[in-house]
DNA sequence: CTTATTTGATAACAAATGTTATCGTCTACC
DNA sequence: GGTAGACGATAACATTTGTTATCAAATAAG
């Protein structure tokens, strides 16, 4: 699982394992939560395989967020990074094999590795990015028609298309599973 | 215009001065766009006296993002710190009076503060909480129903509701005017 | 293999929101 | 003081989207 990442950090051999024993495996079923709304976030999760949603509840319908994939991380990086309760919930979609670290060790290598700026500025980089993806989502709610996103989100995440159960894209896209249900049926018509 | 913060900042009074001869006040009517979309920006703009929006245009309808008053600062932040083509324009909405300083001189004084820790913090913080605010709108967006963001804006924001005009406050909640319209007659006929 | 559950499509109706057009008021400017 | 333009309310109608209900197909569990 960790060894693809290897070339990719300049660590000796001896930290690099100890690093990579911070990590637990373990394999969940579907519709495993993962972290509920309100908790406070102790684990970051890597998944090896399946996937996972992250939504919050809103007036008693759930809001999809986000989904992760294969070799992506997860957390409510706001609960997991401050310690606060968590306003959202971690879910996995599919049966999952995920590596789990807590938010200790965690903390223990960041502090250690801090002194390595190119390591530092790929971190910075890399939360920066995910908040600027997270801008474009929200972004999209308010330029473009349910349609359009649904068009976009064809182009641009496929996978997403492909895995996830529609009600869920639904949510994601922010309209009922009816109306995404009109959407495609509206597509497939104007094809022809 | 300057004398109300002095006291916030830890320079001697040389540097201060230094610091304020870098900006420059102009008057300028309503409705005088400071910064076109697709323009690199060079300013960023004090607003002492007035009010100004930020814009961009969306399938030719104007969709406003921000509103600034007095004692703040304004620019498109992307375009202002990275050099980029600006999305948005930036335009006054009433008969305004700004102090502007030029990328130059914030480079400039940007390099020399960097050491002064307190200040660079206090600078990351700005920006955080100005993403914050950020997500929180378009956040909104998903959540609530136009009413319910239109009474968060008389609730958290009523200066925009007492000065600036109605077409601009649709326009910022992404709704048409006649429709900001009928919310506001319905809430008023609610009351009675 | 059989059954329960999940998933997705569709219809019928309701509610929310946009569009266009009209009118009245207010304000800036000559 | 008169006039053009900006601003806002309202009506009538169109379009989009949500809601509820029903059915069919796919999938999972026993």
């Amino acid at each position: 699982m960790f060894n693809q990442f290897r070339n990719k950090f300049p660590f000796t051999d001896e930290k690099w394992n100890e690093y990579i024993n911070c990590f637990n495996r373990i394999e969940v079923p579907a519709k495993t939560v993962l972290l509920e709304e309100g908790e406070i976030s102790k684990k970051l999760f890597i998944i090896e395989k399946g996937c996972i949603r992250v939504w919050f509840n809103n007036n008693g319908k759930d809001l999809t967020s986000q989904f992760f994939f294969e070799n992506q991380s997860v957390a409510s990086i706001e609960s997991f990074m401050k310690q606060f309760p968590s306003p959202v919930v971690v879910e996995t979609i599919e049966p999952s094999v995920l590596w789990w670290i807590s938010k200790k060790d965690v903390d223990k290598i960041l502090e250690e590795i801090k002194e390595i700026p190119e390591l530092r500025d790929r971190l910075i980089n890399m939360l920066f990015q995910r908040t600027f993806d997270y801008m474009k989502h929200f972004f999209s709610f308010i330029k473009d028609s349910p349609t359009q996103r649904y068009l976009d989100l064809i182009k641009e995440k496929p996978q997403i298309v492909q895995r996830v159960p529609q009600h869920y894209i639904a949510s994601y896209l922010g309209v009922s599973t009816v109306h995404l249900s009109r959407i495609k049926s509206k597509l497939v018509n104007k094809k022809d």
